[in-house]
DNA sequence: GTTTAGCACTCAATATTCTCGACTGCTAAT
DNA sequence: ATTAGCAGTCGAGAATATTGAGTGCTAAAC
């Protein structure tokens, strides 16, 4: 069916189309890829590819666009991912050796660099305490009636909150407090910052509850990942010629702005695998004409963040893959050499 | 120059311009506001704001909309700021009421909340540690590598940071770090963390440099507010009218995404003085079609945070002046009982 | 069987013209 | 000072024409 010079004009189309945003017709083909057949016969395998769904027409005497199924095809069998510079190359080392000062923040700045060579918008999400285990707890007094509970996982992850009191709180009351939480909890999964703990710690510590109350709270609150995304170069998109489109430019911004979605789609996906949706392969009506490909940073099962980029399904597949893979690679590289 | 009626005519052409997006005739206003006068007479009076600058045409035979200088004057003499209704002032409550775990949450509360009700696209800015004064220093340990160091202000700040080490830390060595940053930092402006600082800390502590030095390092990243900008309801912007223009849509996103300008607008301005700034007031290109208004929550001459709305020049004045005056005598009011 | 030249046909995009009506500004009467 | 009345302006939208970049198909060539 899809003979070698189909597959190969079909990488052509796309390629072409991704560079120049325009239907592309059989005659620039034969100028910029294939100087030795005619654009009658590129014609007869693009009607070919297009019988096959590959390909679409705008309208009836327009060049084709690859379809979803295209694309498809194009990321899946044709793209080898080696489009990335030596400059490129360096430049990501630097960034990411720049050592951060939490997994957040490599995070933060791996979405920036990914975006700085993409020129595509990126988003992030860190790391979820879910699944991690707890290394210690630690609450520090603050003043007299201010505390900071901390939490540090297995992983690495710190979390920390305020806690605010209506009266005093002794040393004496936080060492307490520190010798069972971390009595109850060390070594277990996070989750564990439940209803039973809270018992637990109504029953062995006598204090007001005054005092127990908002500790309790906020520390359940703590393991509530607010989830926030991280977003960089939503301009840099509005380039693109496809926001020449009012209803592309809003469903844009309103993807941006209702986070749900893009978490949604940050959240599914395993361990290092780079994901990739294409058009509406995602089943967001807003979603439709955009691509989103993201990797998660990890170590283990544990998922320390995860990565996206989201442009127009017209996006350059090669570059974006290119980088993330290698991006992908050094995170877990300067993961394990912390270890 | 301005009697009472041609006043009266501003303020009916300003009002029904923010309502209807439109060039404002005449005709329009005989028939919603001046019953008793004949469109030839709101003519005149229209010639003349013209002449005097409070209105334009946007082409010869259209009607009129306000120029900078009259929303100027609208703002600033015609309008009365009690455009409240009792279900607003409740639901402002409510969501303020619902005490935050520190200012930087309690600013982003109301930023959402301003953006709910005013349906407006919100930005903010979180308490600028500049100018306070070190209550705290509190150096914990977190495994035997890690160090979380804490600084609490006078307005009840709070700001940590993380610090990893290549060599275990001892308890013993934790205690004297705070006993030496304490004795020399307590009370003092939190600029104080310096170079003077430095000298003393190596001085008087004799750990190694592998300790000292990274701490140091920590301290100094955390006291450069790196200011994050908080931003709720983007998209609501792109449902208003003068988003059909790409040109003012790619500036508004552009704005947005490059955050200094949003930032040195948001620092400018006193304490709880509400700011308005009117298109080109702003000398920013990219900003001379929208308007912002900004407001500070602030406790004596000390931010907590700057709070801010922007939407398109033909914003709702009265509903945003009104909404923020509430909001930020909520915010202080809160701030006061707290103390 | 595959490729290709050649040509009729399609249709979006752009330019051109026309019409409509929502405005204003002005004049002269009130 | 106000107003009725009317001529004049100009944008917006509809209607029409023009262009040219494409295709698909046929029949000949390889």
């Amino acid at each position: 069916m899809l003979d070698e010079r189909k597959r190969k004009i079909l990488k052509e189309i796309v390629d072409e189309y991704i560079d120049s945003a325009e239907p592309v017709s059989s005659a620039i083909i034969v100028e910029k890829y294939e100087n030795n057949i005619s654009s009658a016969t590129v014609r007869n395998d693009m009607a070919e590819l297009e019988k096959l769904g590959y390909l679409e027409k705008t309208h009836t005497s327009s060049g084709r666009v690859p379809s979803a199924k295209g694309y498809r095809l194009y990321v899946d069998e044709l793209l080898k991912y080696d489009n990335i510079s030596l400059e490129e190359i360096k430049y990501i080392q630097e960034k990411l050796e720049n050592k951060a000062d939490s997994i957040e923040e490599l995070t933060k700045i791996a979405t920036t660099t990914l975006s700085e060579i993409t020129h595509y918008t990126t988003v992030s999400v860190g790391p979820k305490t879910s699944g991690q285990n707890i290394e210690e707890i630690k609450f520090v007094l603050l003043g007299a009636r201010m505390l900071m509970g901390i939490i540090v996982t297995d992983t690495g992850l710190v979390r920390e909150t305020i806690i605010k009191f209506d009266e005093d709180v002794t040393e004496e009351q936080v060492e307490t407090l520190n010798y069972y939480f971390n009595n109850k909890l060390q070594g277990e999964p996070i989750e564990k910052i439940d209803a039973s703990l809270e018992e637990y710690i109504f029953r062995e510590l006598k204090y007001s509850i005054k005092i127990i109350r908002p500790i309790i709270d906020q520390m359940k609150k703590l393991i509530q990942d607010e989830e926030k995304i991280y977003l960089e170069g939503a301009n840099k998109s509005f380039e693109l010629p496809e926001f020449k489109s009012l209803e592309l430019a809003k469903n844009f911004v309103n993807i941006l702005d209702t986070k749900e979605v893009m978490l949604d789609i940050l959240n599914t996906g395993f361990a290092e695998d780079i994901q990739i949706y294409i058009g509406d392969e995602n089943d967001n009506e807003d979603l439709k004409d955009f691509s989103i490909v993201t990797f998660k940073h990890s170590v283990g099962d544990k998922d320390l963040g995860t990565i996206g980029i989201i442009g127009p399904k017209r996006m350059n597949y090669s570059k974006v893959i290119s980088v993330m893979k290698y991006i992908s690679k050094k995170l877990n590289d300067n993961f394990d050499k912390k270890e």
